[in-house]
DNA sequence: TTGAAAGCGCTAACAT
DNA sequence: ATGTTAGCGCTTTCAA
């Protein structure tokens, strides 16, 4: 069934029964009636390669997903697809794995599917403009700016919790409840990431306090797994490094830390008190519930899809949003006198 | 950059870059060699539209993911993701709510983005042949099969585990314990979906150790929601309903349930054992560590995809794959003296 | 309000 | 081995 048959089917020509079918008002009441009745009874649905073909550019956007199997993100991407398909585009799904490159994956993405803009959900901070030349549609940053790169601020978007000034919030909520040696668990303390810049939020909440950073307390687990996490928490407790508290850069590692520290014979909050940051909805359910610092995972992923719709639609420009995370208390956490 | 420009360029014929771009063998290696390079350093990418307007059908085949936030098919996704690209197709990704329907939103994909094929991530096992008859491409159930359906066998393919042998053996995992009374939660005790017959396998177990099942100690959470999990669970506590152990349909389910255990001061496993089914990789790190029948979410996917495929090329009819799951001895069951 | 026809970028005959 | 060309299904001028 294509719109030729359909058209002969009732007695119209193509464009007027594609006309009726994108709701173009010059087409009689009677004949679009028709039209799009013939159109369910016999399940025509328009061809959409023909449609992104000569609709070009297309009504597509695409999300480029750097780390799979982060929890976090799947309810991101749940919210980018509904308010994707809200505001009338369609959506491309592509996932990399955290040592793929995303700029060349949503640059080939775009061009290949003729996309009108990019979604990157998770990535590096420290683009050039060299290298996000290359792009050559509006893109969103979703949850990660470019901190450490030379991007000029109207180059691209992007919408983010403050993650270094949370990272320390976290830390100092640590410190306020008597801990001084807290220990940090990351992905990588130099990867130019998000992970980086949690890091400089925990030495600076050290430093406001007059602590000075132990770098024995810093323990990298090389990537968001939790197998990963787990055995960098594991070699934390086994170097024999003293610390109350742990500051994990996600909750997927904190909840795997937890696991190492028990393991170790260390019990949570009683022992070792753990924060983190993320609020992904399992880690209210664990024993102990998780304190963690919540991203709005959700207005995320709605604000990405309607700054960059903006964009495409000419109605906005380059933005950089900030939303807040929110304090989540679960029972990882315990005051203990300095 | 197109086709057009990239052959101008090569000074070549749109054929011949056409033909270097897909490999053709009718080429020779220096037009070849500089087709590549030009369009390398063009970045050019075909135009996927233009590709599958005239490759009838495309090469893309589509996941229909029914019940956004399962965890456990995120490893599965994964899984398809990167097969499909293996096997030299697309995919395109659509996600729908339980109360959606499936087949619908197949048959709209599969139309509009000119698929040509399906694989349906989650779903009812009671289809009619009516209610397939709407899709006109082949399509593969993954996690679950046609069970109370009236589908004939070579009208689809499937591949899943064992659903109900599985969770009977789960549940005669927790009467070898010596547990007698065995609570269950799920999602829906009726809904002609896979907890259907997961339950069934719990009440096999159950009549085959000779022990009456208690009506009152099946909890329905409406869903697979952790929320829903939590609130069933701690209702079947509040009822007073007496049981030493709880067999639960999903791993999310179980560990909501472990939450609400604890919260009614319930310890697992000393005071009550949970088992559940599915192995996500968060459940191995919780305290304590589910036990678990896991299932094989990659094996799953890569034969969904080959099965798939197979069936697109010709080389295959319809089949119906049925997986072993494993189980992994955790923390959260004992043994209790009879 | 409708129809005829051009053309989007590409692939695959068919011709050379 | 390479070029020429029809046509995929659709939207959109342009004409009527």
């Amino acid at each position: 069934m294509n719109i030729k048959t359909l058209a002969k089917l009732c007695g119209v020509s193509v464009s007027t029964v594609s006309r009726a079918m994108n709701g173009h008002p010059d087409v009689s009441d009677e004949v679009r009636r028709k039209v799009l009745q013939t159109a369910q009874e016999h399940h025509y649905v328009p061809n959409g390669a023909a449609r992104d073909l000569v609709r070009r550019p297309s009504d597509a956007i695409g999300i480029v997903v750097k780390g799979v199997g982060n929890i976090f993100f799947t309810a991101v991407i749940r919210a980018i697809e509904n308010a994707t398909e809200d505001e009338g585009f369609t959506f491309v799904l592509h996932q990399i794995n955290t040592d793929e490159d995303e700029l060349l994956a949503g640059e080939t993405l775009a061009r290949s599917k003729n996309l009108r803009g990019l979604i990157f959900l998770g990535g590096r901070c420290d683009y050039t403009s060299a290298q996000t030349a290359l792009l050559t549609v509006p893109f969103v940053c979703c949850t990660y700016r470019n901190s450490f790169g030379t991007l000029a601020e109207d180059a691209y978007s992007s919408v983010t919790v403050d993650d270094e000034r949370e990272a320390e919030t976290a830390v100092s909520y640590l410190i306020e409840n008597g801990h001084r040696d807290v220990a940090i668990l990351l992905s990588c303390a130099k990867d130019g990431s998000v992970g980086e810049l949690r890091y400089a939020g925990y030495k600076n909440a050290l430093a406001k306090a007059g602590i000075p950073a132990d770098p024995a307390l810093t323990a990298e687990s090389g990537g968001y797994s939790l197998h990963g996490a787990y055995r960098a928490a594991a070699g934390l407790v086994a170097s024999g490094a003293r610390f109350t508290a742990l500051f994990a850069a996600a909750d997927t590692m904190a909840l795997a830390a937890v696991r190492a520290l028990f393991d170790a014979g260390l019990r949570v909050p009683e022992d070792v008190s753990v924060i983190s940051i993320d609020g992904i909805s399992v880690s209210q359910y664990t024993v102990p519930a998780l304190t963690t610092l919540v991203q709005p995972a959700e207005e995320l992923g709605r604000t990405a899809v309607s700054m960059l719709v903006a964009i495409i639609r000419g109605e906005a420009i380059n933005r950089h949003v900030t939303l807040a995370a929110a304090l989540r208390k679960g029972e990882s956490v315990k005051k203990v006198s300095g």
